[in-house]
DNA sequence: ATGAAAGCGCTAACAT
DNA sequence: ATGTTAGCGCTTTCAT
C-alpha cells in the first residue's frame, strides 16, 4: 500500500551484499557486473544492474578505496580564493578532474604557509590519488612535504616535483614588445611581489626589451592588489610615462582606477598592460589589454600528469611549459 | 648509514599496526592514544605519539570512515564556478567547513540539471557526511535526489530540505527605497532569470515600492550575465528612466558599460542599484551601489546546520532568512 | 561463468 | 589501563 518513503527504519544505505542476495548471485558475480571487471553471463549482469538500479544501490566507495588503494579523489591546493586568477584555475582543474570520473577536494590556505603544510597532511591522510598544488611561494623541495603522493604544481617553481608552467618571461617581452609597437618611448614598470620567480620573470621579460627599445621610466612593485602603494600612486600622477606594464591585472586595474581618478585618460594618456587575464579584465572600463595564460590547458595538463603518475609513480619528471598570449583590448594605444 | 629515503622499497604506508608493532603496543591502544578517545596511560600515549611521528604515520581515513561510517568530507555542489558570486560563497563555505575539520569536495554542475543529479549521486556514492546544495532552479521536491545525506540548500527554494535564504523581497524594496530617496521618479528595472524564486521576489520587492512611491518605466528580464539583450540596450538608450534597479550585479555592470559607452554618465544621467555585492562591484567605474547577502554569515549557517543534521538526522527543518543590506557607493546620486 | 573467502586499516566492544 | 578481536563493504584470488 504504502510505498512512501515513510518506512525508514534505520535507513541503512543498500550494500552490495543486499543487492548479491536479492539477485539471488554470489557477492563476487555483483561485484563482476557491476564494475564489468571479471566475467559474468550477459542475462546475470542485466539482472543484477536491474536489481541493483531498483534498489538504489550505490557504491560504498570508501570501502573500495580500501581495497584497490584508490580513493578516485584528488586534492586541490592553493593560496587564496578570493583571487580570480586562482578561480579560474580551480574552474578548469575541477572540470578536467571530473572529465575523468575524478573528484576534487579543494582548500584554501589563506597565504599561510603553516596552513599550507597542513593542508598537504590532510590531503594525504584523505588518501587522495593525487594532488595539484599552487603553493605561495617557491621552494627549494617539495618533497617532503608531499609524503609520495604524486603532486603537480602549478605556477611556482618547487624542487623534486613535477611542474606546469606558463613563459612568463616571454609574456612580460609581448607585453612590452606591443607598447614598444605601438611607439611609446617611456615606459613604466609595477610588478607585483618579488618573491615568487614567475613574477620575476614576468618583469624581467619586459624590462629587457623596454630597457632595449624604449625609456624604463620607474619600475616599482606593489602587492597583488587592485589597491595601489603611496609610490606608484605618485609615479603615476608624476606621468612621465606614457604607458605602464603591470605584473598582474589586479594591479593593472589599480593602476587605470587610480589614472582615470587623477584627471589622466585611459588609454589616450597613459597605456596600461596587465597580466594574466582574468575575468575582470574584459568588463574593466576599458577592457584591459593583457597577457594571457592557456589556464585551461594547463589545468588539463596537470590533471593528465597527475593521472599519469597515479598510474605509474615511475614518471620522468617534467616541467611543461605553455605559451602566452597578447590579448588587445581597450587600455592601449599610441601615444599622443 | 644511509638515512636518505633512498630505501623505497615499494613505499607501503606506515599503518597503525606499524605503529602498535614499533611502540610494542597493542593496536587498540595505539588506536586510543593517537584519537585521544578510550583511556591509555600517559606515558604510553607519549610514547605512541612519538613513534607515529618519527615513523611519519598518517591515518587512513577510507578505513577509519569504514568503520565509523562518517567519512569527513562534505560536499559542495553549485551551478557555475565562472560566477563570481558563486565564487564568493564557496569560499565561505571551504572555510567554515575547515573551521569544524571538514574537508570539501566542490563540484559545479555547469547549469545542467542532468549534471546536478549525477553530482548529487556521486557525493552519495562518497559518503559525503553531508552537502552544500546551491541548486539550479527552485524544486518542488528533492528529496529524492539525496538519497539521505543530510543536505541544506541555499538561494533556492526546495521542498523537503532545510534552506538558508536571504530576505531577497526585502532587498529589492530596499535598492527601490534608496532610488526614491535620492529624488528618482522614472525608474526601470532590469531582472535576471524570473525563473527562480529568489529572482522574482526581489523584483517583487523593488516593483512594488516603485509603482508606489515613483514611477515604473520599464520591467525587462535578461540573462544572468554582463551582456545585454537588444531590448535592455534600447530601454537604456531612449534615457527615460533616470535610475535602473538590476536583479543581479552582473546584469548592474552592463548596465553601468552600455550607459556609458552610449554617452550616459553614471550616476549623473543614469543612476544605477545592482544586487549580491559580487567582488566586482567595487571595483568598476563607478564602484557599484548594490545590495549585500550576507555571505560569510550565510556559508556558516549551512555548515552549522548541516553538521546539526549530520550529528543528528532528527532536526526540525528549518528556513532561515538572512537580512541584507544597501552598500552605498558611487553609482547612484540624486537625478540632475 | 560463478562462488567462497581472505583481508585492506581501522575502531569499539568486550575481556582481562 | 591495556590487549584481543570482530567486523565495516568491498575487490580479487583461487577453487570449482
Amino acid at each position: 500500500m504504502s510505498t512512501d518513503p515513510a518506512d525508514v527504519k534505520s535507513a541503512k544505505r543498500v550494500t552490495l551484499k543486499d543487492v548479491a542476495k536479492a539477485a539471488e548471485v554470489s557477492l563476487a558475480s555483483a561485484s563482476y557486473a557491476i564494475n564489468g571487471t571479471g566475467s559474468v553471463g550477459d542475462q546475470v549482469r542485466a539482472h543484477v544492474l536491474k536489481i541493483a538500479e531498483a534498489m538504489c544501490y550505490r557504491q560504498n566507495l570508501s570501502a573500495r578505496a580500501m581495497r584497490t588503494g584508490r580513493t578516485g579523489a584528488l586534492g586541490l591546493i592553493l593560496p587564496d580564493f578570493a583571487n580570480p586568477f586562482f578561480t579560474s584555475l580551480a574552474q578548469s582543474v575541477i572540470r578536467s578532474a571530473r572529465a575523468q570520473g575524478y573528484c576534487v577536494f579543494v582548500t584554501d590556505t589563506e597565504g599561510d604557509p603553516n596552513q599550507e603544510r597542513k593542508a598537504m597532511h590532510l590531503m594525504v591522510e584523505r588518501g587522495v590519488d593525487g594532488i595539484v598544488w599552487f603553493p605561495i611561494h617557491d621552494l627549494e623541495n617539495g618533497t617532503a612535504l608531499i609524503n609520495d603522493t604524486p603532486t603537480v604544481v602549478i605556477d611556482r617553481t618547487v624542487g623534486g616535483i613535477e611542474q606546469v608552467h606558463a613563459d612568463y618571461h616571454a609574456g612580460g617581452r609581448l607585453a612590452a614588445e606591443h607598447l614598444v609597437a605601438l611607439g611609446h618611448k617611456r615606459i613604466g614598470v609595477v610588478s607585483g611581489p618579488m618573491s615568487v620567480l614567475s613574477m620575476r620573470e614576468r618583469c624581467a621579460g619586459a624590462i629587457a626589451f623596454i630597457e632595449q627599445h624604449a625609456g624604463l621610466v620607474f619600475n616599482l612593485t606593489n602587492a597583488f592588489s587592485y589597491d595601489l602603494e603611496a609610490d606608484v600612486r605618485m609615479a603615476i600622477e608624476r606621468r612621465d610615462a606614457t604607458a605602464i606594464f603591470a605584473g598582474a591585472d589586479l594591479i593593472a586595474l589599480g593602476v587605470i582606477q587610480h589614472a582615470s581618478r587623477t584627471g589622466l585618460r585611459v588609454p589616450d594618456d597613459l597605456s596600461v598592460v596587465g597580466f594574466d587575464d582574468i575575468p575582470w579584465a574584459q568588463i574593466s572600463a576599458p577592457p584591459l589589454t593583457t597577457i594571457e595564460m592557456p589556464v585551461e590547458e594547463m589545468a588539463a595538463e596537470a590533471i593528465d600528469a597527475l593521472l599519469r603518475r597515479v598510474e605509474s609513480r615511475a614518471q620522468p619528471r617534467r616541467k611543461v611549459v605553455f605559451e602566452t598570449a597578447l590579448i588587445e583590448r581597450k587600455s592601449t594605444s599610441r601615444p599622443l
